[in-house]
DNA sequence: ATCGTCGCTCGGATATTCGAAGCAGCTTGG
DNA sequence: CCAAGCTGCTTCGAATATCCGAGCGACGAT
């Protein structure tokens, strides 16, 4: 060991900071897909807009109030948009954004991981 | 009204089950990545593999007690291994495993997105 | 011996999530 | 008409998760 790791050159050098090794983008985007539904929900929009109870039965399993919470969440981050569509009925139907639109690919990427290497239990 | 589902037939199809529009894959893997710290941890490891110290200096902002639970979750799920050196220096290594490496891709794309769509805001 | 580092664990605050219930408006239907 | 079901939420209390700081044993350097 003796002339290996005397000096720790790894992440810190003598300037500063800013040696983020995982990517200050990626923390960035774990703000948001690190809240515990707003990946899925994302997901169940990527086919299609859809309405609230609707997305609440698609998803299975999360609480009205948390779906209201990330749907608003989402929506302030400008990944969806929340359209009122008066008429009688009276109808809400959340669709992604263009921003939205650009994760579907790194969330196809998951599921196919998921597939392949998470099949149902480890 | 209009359009679909005159009946309460939510969202099942004749053929089969696997309606879930969110794909379930996908939920599954949000059990993992939507932990508040799972996705930046798997990234900082995505170089090399790391210790304990390092890993939280690298990825600031998380507590000693939330890494070593996300690191124990992430070893459970296979996704990681922890490998301890002996030697008197007694250190100790955490890596990717097959299953995390494959999941890097799904990461780097992810990172790009958030490089492009989420640069600096909130 | 004293200090600093590494790899954790423990305890107590604080934030997040859950689950059920409630409310208003519209629709079906008896 | 009025019960009953649907949709789109909101509120509340309780369970959990996460955060923060302190501490412990082992080791190296000073």
């Amino acid at each position: 060991m003796d002339g290996m790791a005397t000096t720790r050159q790894p992440n810190l050098d003598a300037a500063g900071e800013a040696c983020v090794r995982g990517d200050a983008a990626l923390a960035r985007a774990f703000e948001f897909l690190g809240k515990r539904w707003n990946g899925v929900v994302l997901g169940s929009l990527r086919d299609a807009p859809a309405g609230f109870r609707e997305l609440s039965r698609a998803i299975g399993g999360i609480s009205d109030s948390v779906l209201s919470d990330r749907l608003s969440d989402l929506a302030g981050a400008g990944l969806i948009v929340r359209t009122v569509c008066e008429g009688p009925p009276l109808a809400v139907s959340y669709a992604l954004t263009d921003r939205g639109k650009a994760l579907m690919p790194a969330l196809e990427q998951i599921s196919l991981w998921a597939q392949e290497h998470l099949l149902q239990d480890e």
